[in-house]
DNA sequence: TATATTTACTTGACATGTCAACTATTGATC
DNA sequence: GATCAATAGTTGACATGTCAAGTAAATATA
């Protein structure tokens, strides 16, 4: 079926975009029983991070290296469900304050052991060492400081 | 900005995802100017692959590890561009065949360099031999035989 | 202080991913 | 040969990613 010997460089690209969509895919089907999505789910543990206060739009935009407009829909919808609720800020009557309610961290309470399994089980093909390998590695690729 | 230090588990799983991503956005950068998404690539690079019969819709959709619908639609933009054209199958009234054009060729060509140049770029970071080392990782991640 | 610019979102439009339901065929079975 | 099940796609609906434009409030400037 691939009997192609792609070249090295090529062949990295195409394992690190496989791999991040067979994660993906296993994480949202993990959440889907309990009806929210991946970037929901996101955005709700962000905004556990940040009580009691919460963060305004942008900030969490940036969290999630995303554009805005993607940002205030998907608060939009969690807003609807009852796991966020947004204020107007009385400083700056721009910014939207938004901060997750008991019930988002009931659901994160909940989806709490179940995450934390899956983390453990999508990487354990792997022995620490090489873990740690690969997290260096992809940094690398980042340019990142090491 | 990021005090937290991640167990190693979590640190590999945000790493992939977050590699992904940035490739995945580098790589649409590059495609803009041409008009085309990075997912329109990949079915054009496929059908380029299946010259001259083509592949019918399934077919494609289990090469991109992706559900049916999707494919529909995105070989209809194909289509409407002219980068790819379907005729029903003779022989079984079901199936559809899918085949690139001559303009679909023609932008492909136009292509290679630029994405030759870009999937060097993106692992320039690394050695050869650490780019093996990467592949060989994820790979393994997968449970993939050695 | 009136105007211009910037900032923080929001809205609209389109590409894509995904599930459920539907249509058209083909193949299998009685 | 008629009926039922499986196969190949399509369509509808909704979540998300992203660009372009628009709105409202705050800030800088003349």
């Amino acid at each position: 079926m691939s009997p192609n010997k792609l070249p090295r460089h090529k062949a990295v690209v195409i394992a690190i975009l496989h791999s991040a969509d067979r994660l993906r895919r296993q994480a949202t089907e993990m959440l889907a029983p309990h009806d929210i999505t991946l970037q929901q789910f996101n955005v709700l543990r962000i905004l556990r991070g940040a009580r009691p206060d919460g963060l305004c739009t942008l900030t969490i935009a940036e969290r999630m290296i995303e554009e805005t407009p993607g940002v205030t829909r998907l608060i939009d919808r969690l807003e609807k469900k009852g796991l966020v609720r947004r204020v107007r800020s009385a400083e700056d009557r721009r910014q939207v304050w938004c901060r997750i309610t008991p019930a988002g961290e009931r659901l994160l309470a909940r989806l709490d052991d179940p995450v934390e399994a899956f983390d453990r089980a999508a990487v354990h093909g792997l022995s620490p060492a090489d873990q740690d390998h690969l997290t260096a590695l992809l940094g690398q690729l980042h340019g990142e400081p090491i």
